[in-house]
DNA sequence: CTGTTAGCGCTTTCAG
DNA sequence: CTGAAAGCGCTAACAG
């Protein structure tokens, strides 16, 4: 099985290579007689160009890369899911890397990009990275990068994240709308970026509905299990027993659901409860939890397409912004599913 | 930033392209000194090969594609990382195309890969497929293909995937020698491939160890939430209760953890459950339960190192061969985790 | 409207 | 051991 190539087609159609290479893309220019003839030609013979010639030529590969932590993670899952989808969409190829939560490898994968195999990159960094060396080498050779999920502050680029505080503040108003006027809250601690931001948002919340705020509800997650359980029980059998709890990460939900079964509280009869969730484990659990699920997909989609933006153009410019997206509140109702 | 190239170096040492091109990885052939200066240039220039150019001169890409239905879904996930882990370490570059179980998707991925772009394919087949025109043809174009998972068993090429018959046995196996005599199998129905292939292995489990397999152990998932629970609580609560549960599907597993909680059975103390699973979501409802992971990972490393294999050697031949790799017990003990 | 020509950056004979 | 030259397949001036 020879390959079939532009000389192929221009031989056997008597025409000059030039002529078959415009007819199969620039339309005008070209007759229109000897168009369909020669696309004509290339489709029985199966013609397919060569991309890495003509990226060679143009300097451009229609591909991108994609580099994040993990796959085996919901979200970059669906992340990429997103980014493939607008991907193909617009005639893009997609080169997955890996860093396994390693700046070595992370340092490395980027170096190699400065090869010219792609044309831009999608980025979610490795917690390990805090030097950004690699990352200004890559924009340096005129690379576009969009950070998501993941990102670097102080790199002048885009980035696209959740918006933890806005969804929170809807998921603790979705409590309050339902009755809730005891709402506790389990996090992970403040000076996690999403925690601290979460735990805001719930208690803006609580403002705006003239709620108090009491401490006594916040619970924060301790890495620890049986810990963790004991300190949920503690709030859940006190004296005021919430009527509400947020989990703003689904682990303390699944707390939350083993201690209200061994305390004997009905979910949602006797405490409404929400959390933030990507795996949505917890509404296995019990199908009447309320989860708000991060714009994974969104984010991936959003990302790639405001990177894509930038390719199409000539002067591949990325704003300096923050892009945040809402998570999605999903309601659920009391009847098994 | 002028993008730096072999021309460049070549000037900057007095040599010619060849010889700095050789001195970069020839190694023999190239005097030891002139070697070091290149390689300190090259270096100190960050010089990266443009890989197109390459790839175009040398017909490798030292890439290939990887086709599966959906990525939000930890089997593919995880068999993602396989490969991509194998590819990393082979110095191959992995695409990633999504077919959305969609065909004609499908086809056109395949029909665009014929173009060269990638050296092998990685494929799952999306379930619409039937029809295998469009893989014979990557075939043609001698582009070897290695199936894993959802394979098509009239193509002629090696396919990898879970050792159902096997894994069910051990894992029934595994009940067995923990004291059960009684186990109940709950499964997809068996003209699903994969739920007879479990159930096959599950009854020659218990042939083995000269137990009876009794029909009425037996419910078979009906995409009912409601009617799923009346099957397995009318099991659970029958005369003769059984003292073990084989869940086929991790669903089921999840529908035996409320039976159980609603009867008032205690898991593993009144009864053991062992799950097929890929998310773990049941393990995390009851950390006693014993799981059965598909392995994702391995059937996607192996595939990798199948297919790479294959690539390195000049005659590019794939033996016509199934490799089935058995699912990891995992059991798990009663402290909750 | 079509053909000729000159490369993109790299590898690979073939000479020396 | 090193250099010159050809060419992978395609595109983009530049002619005509």
């Amino acid at each position: 099985m020879t390959t079939v190539n532009l000389k192929h087609l221009a031989k056997e159609l008597g025409l000059a290579v030039s002529t078959v290479s415009r007819a199969l893309r620039d339309s005008y220019d070209i007759g229109d007689d000897t168009k369909k003839k020669v696309m004509a030609l290339a489709h029985k013979l199966n013609y397919e160009p060569n991309p890495y010639a003509s990226s060679l030529r143009k300097h451009k590969s229609k591909t991108i890369a994609v580099i994040v932590p993990e796959i085996a993670n919901n979200f970059f899952s669906l992340a990429i899911n997103g980014i493939e989808d607008v991907a193909q969409e617009k005639g893009y190829h997609v080169l997955i890397y890996l860093t396994h939560e390693n700046y070595a490898k992370e340092q490395s994968i980027t170096r190699y990009l400065q090869s010219g195999r792609v044309d831009g990159v999608l980025m979610s960094v490795s917690n390990e990275t805090n030097d950004i060396q690699h990352i200004h080498a890559l924009k340096q050779k005129n690379i576009p990068i969009v950070f998501f999920d993941r990102v670097c502050d102080n790199v002048d680029t885009t980035k696209v994240t959740t918006d933890d505080f806005e969804s929170a503040f809807k998921g603790t108003e979705h409590l309050i709308e339902q009755g809730c006027k005891n709402i506790a809250f389990f996090s992970v601690p403040s000076f996690v970026s999403i925690g601290n931001k979460r735990m805001l948002g719930y208690e803006e919340a609580l403002k705006m509905h003239k709620l108090k705020v009491n401490p006594n509800y916040v619970v924060y997650d301790t890495n620890n299990a049986e810990e963790n359980l004991k300190q949920v029980k503690r709030v859940l059998s006190g004296k005021k027993r919430p009527d509400g709890v947020f989990a703003s990460v689904e682990k303390l939900a699944i707390t939350t659901y083993h201690a209200c079964n061994e305390l004997g509280i009905q979910i949602p009869k006797d405490i409404k409860v929400i959390s933030f969730s990507n795996l949505n484990t917890a509404s296995l659990l019990n199908p009447s939890l309320t989860t708000i699920t991060q714009p994974a997909y969104d984010i991936g989609k959003r990302a790639a397409t405001i990177l894509f933006r930038s390719l199409d153009k000539k002067n591949a410019t990325i704003m300096n912004e923050k892009v945040t997206i809402a998570a999605t509140l999903i309601p659920r109702d009391s009847t098994r599913q």
